[in-house]
DNA sequence: ATTATCTATAGATCTATAGATAATGC
DNA sequence: ATTATCTATAGATCTATAGATAATGC
């Protein structure tokens, strides 16, 4: 049975808001479209007729947990002042215990070297604008310098929260979160 | 058709050496029971003969990943001097591009999440030991202080290579393994 | 007339098991 | 007699599609 434009348009939205949710949580290859489907109160086959196929719904998916996490809406003119705040708030216990609302590099990032040119490049460009976003917080003359010094601090919170959230023993798990934060922040005051 | 002990013994061996490999490459979930059987030249009915179940087998596969890797063949009595050599190796495009024979903290971290408690506590184990080593080799008089910065140097290293394996742009990805090492480099001069 | 959704199903693939086979090892 | 391996198959699950349905929107 066909619904309205604005019916159809709230059931697209909701599909991605679940399917950026439940492939964070349980990886790419871990949601079929059956589960998405019912997350968002439809059949499986109403997701064709919407994306096509899973993987661009995927995509689009991706697109929106990316610019959608709390990296992504750090105003554009702030300076190093909230260095400190995002680094205690990407390596809190309470980002990785609600891995469908954080970070997708985290998330996903292990499962990337298998996924299809579309999605990979989603994402390289999502890293590369949290990159330059980081890159203009940070103190320095030269631009690239920059860029090296926040691709190194994304890939130290990154590791951090992956093997937070690999270990089974919840005192490693809070050590490999607290000693990286630690390990940044003397970055930063050295800087 | 039966065979010898010690042909089951090679098979086994034979099996486990594969899943090891190619769990790394194409994650947990990305392998069958069959691709595995037909890696070792058996069929897939073979491998539970074996092992059970594919967690078991993954179980032991994990083990010998996470004990046959670079890190783990670092001798036990080695001093500081050896830090800045693990650095290059682990952030290297090499390493980057084996990864069925590199880092299974960096292949498998991602998946660990949603593993059975034997797979999360091999991984953990693990993942302690290399900790405890690294600590050993850094400067300074507190243990505990010791093993921080040796989480927060893992959580760097798997970070940077999680992050290089999934950008779709080559330039990126050395990119993130140079700045990381640059990074270490310099945190390893001040101590 | 168009189309979003549902139903039913195809075809692939996945883990696991039962039973047969055939060679080992006692 | 034991057992490692193979064959065949069960039962789930996965992505995708064809065709029907029924309401929208021209």
């Amino acid at each position: 049975m066909r619904v309205s434009k604005e019916t159809a348009a709230a059931n697209r939205a909701r599909i991605l808001a679940e399917a950026a949710r439940l492939f964070r949580e349980r990886g790419l290859s871990g949601v079929g479209v059956d589960a998405l489907g019912e997350a968002a109160g439809l059949t499986h086959g109403s997701l064709y007729s919407q994306f096509g196929s899973k993987e661009r719904l995927a995509a689009e998916a991706v697109a929106q947990a990316i610019s959608g996490s709390a990296l992504a809406r750090i105003p554009e003119d702030s300076g190093p002042e909230v260095l400190p705040g995002i680094i205690a708030g990407y390596l809190s216990a309470r980002h990785r215990d609600a891995p469908g609302q954080g970070c997708t590099f985290a998330a996903l990032g292990g499962e990337m070297p298998r996924q299809g040119p579309a999605l990979r490049q989603i994402f390289t460009e999502g890293l590369r604008s949290r990159m330059t976003r980081l890159a203009a917080m940070l103190p320095g003359r030269r631009r690239a310098a920059r860029e090296d010094r926040a691709l190194a601090l994304l890939a130290s919170m990154v590791g951090a929260l992956v093997l937070a959230r690999a270990v089974d023993d919840p005192v490693l798990s809070d050590r490999l979160l607290e000693a990286t934060a630690a390990e940044l922040r003397s970055r930063l005051d050295q800087a």
